[in-house]
DNA sequence: ACACAATTTGAGTCTACACTCAAATTGGAG
DNA sequence: CTCCAATTTGAGTGTAGACTCAAATTGTGT
């Protein structure tokens, strides 16, 4: 993999209505072709043949296949975020709640996130790194609320932020496992363990 | 791929011992390739060289890359079994410690194995299906020990064990992720955790 | 209309595998 | 020694899939 030639977008330039039509094309023939067949489905040619457009115009957009679909991984996740803006007014339960209807809304994806989290080599900063990234964002709003709603210290609050979070993912992956699973009650009752002061 | 070929090992023959080394050869560049470069690394090109050995004997012993993968990660998890002849002796600490034990001296393995579980087409019924098989029976010998060891009634422990063990994955994921994560202090919190009554 | 940038096309290219098979070689039982 | 089964060889085969690029086309400001 060539290290990390700037994707053709990045290039500031003007844009036609054209290419931006064409962009939310690929976005979304890449997004419901990864909701119904996960990463296997998801080929260049499927992209594109779905979107109606020829490969060059895909590169023409993106700097590569990855790119196209981290895009999408990240903006469902930012759908179901309880506080976009950043207000500082989430409770633990709203997180939670997020955090669980991610994983029933968009099981595909979820499994998709998992996966670029433990997949992938671990010197490339790809996937690997954004996710860890957006692991620890996260761990710092569940602490934020701790120590809002429960009263902790910002230390406790972090080691029980940490902790329940990497139960939530636990039951994550064994749900992407058998989707029988009831993932949401078992998180409510992990939730409770970990609220408790 | 073709409706789960019988791999010629399993039609009984006479063997020579010749046959005998070349497959555990064949095993152990599997395992040093997988533990060194996880399976990016695990070609079929890069065992083979290793093993000192062409494709064709490979096919001879094998019927796929992949069911050679799943017998070392098979034989991983068994080499550090606090009770392998499940004589259920074992109490929750030692199979907390042996769950530790494996994360922490067979990284690249460990994180194949959660691989498994989360990767692969939901439909055929390769390494999905055995992983939640093994995961069952995990449950199964927390569950155990817990009635054994805290008293609890079997359906209580049921749940907690599936509970214990879904923050241990998820611990686990988040150290896979980034291994100077504390991984063996944050479990033992998260047994104390769920051990209590 | 013109110029120039943005966009699109589509026919490749390149590569990296997993896997096959007929023929040669080797091991051992009788 | 002889014969047959077990094993090994290695040169393919086949495929799938990401990515490229020069040339054609389209959009827009002037």
């Amino acid at each position: 993999m060539p290290p990390t030639k700037p994707s053709p977008k990045d290039e500031v330039v003007g844009r036609y209505q054209a290419g931006i039509e064409t962009e939310a094309r690929i976005i979304d023939a890449t997004r419901s072709l990864l909701a119904e067949g996960g990463l296997e489905a998801a080929t260049l040619k499927a992209i594109c043949d779905r979107a109606e457009v020829r490969a060059g115009s895909f590169y023409n957009l993106f700097g590569s296949k990855e790119e196209a679909i981290l895009q999408v991984v990240r903006e469902s996740i930012d759908a179901v975020d309880p506080d976009p803006t950043h207000a500082g007014t989430d409770t633990v339960d709203d997180l939670v709640s997020a955090y669980i209807r991610f994983f029933e809304e968009q099981p595909e994806l979820a499994r998709i996130y998992v996966l670029a989290g433990v997949a992938g080599d671990p010197s490339e900063d790809g996937s690997r790194k954004q996710f860890l990234r957006h692991h620890e964002t996260r761990v710092e709003r569940f602490a934020d609320a701790m120590v809002r709603g429960n009263g902790l210290t910002p230390d406790d609050a972090q080691v029980q932020a940490e902790l329940l979070l990497g139960a939530l993912d636990g039951l994550a992956v064994r749900w992407a496992l058998d989707t029988d699973f009831a993932f949401a009650a078992f998180a409510k009752l992990t939730q409770e363990r970990f609220s408790a002061s």
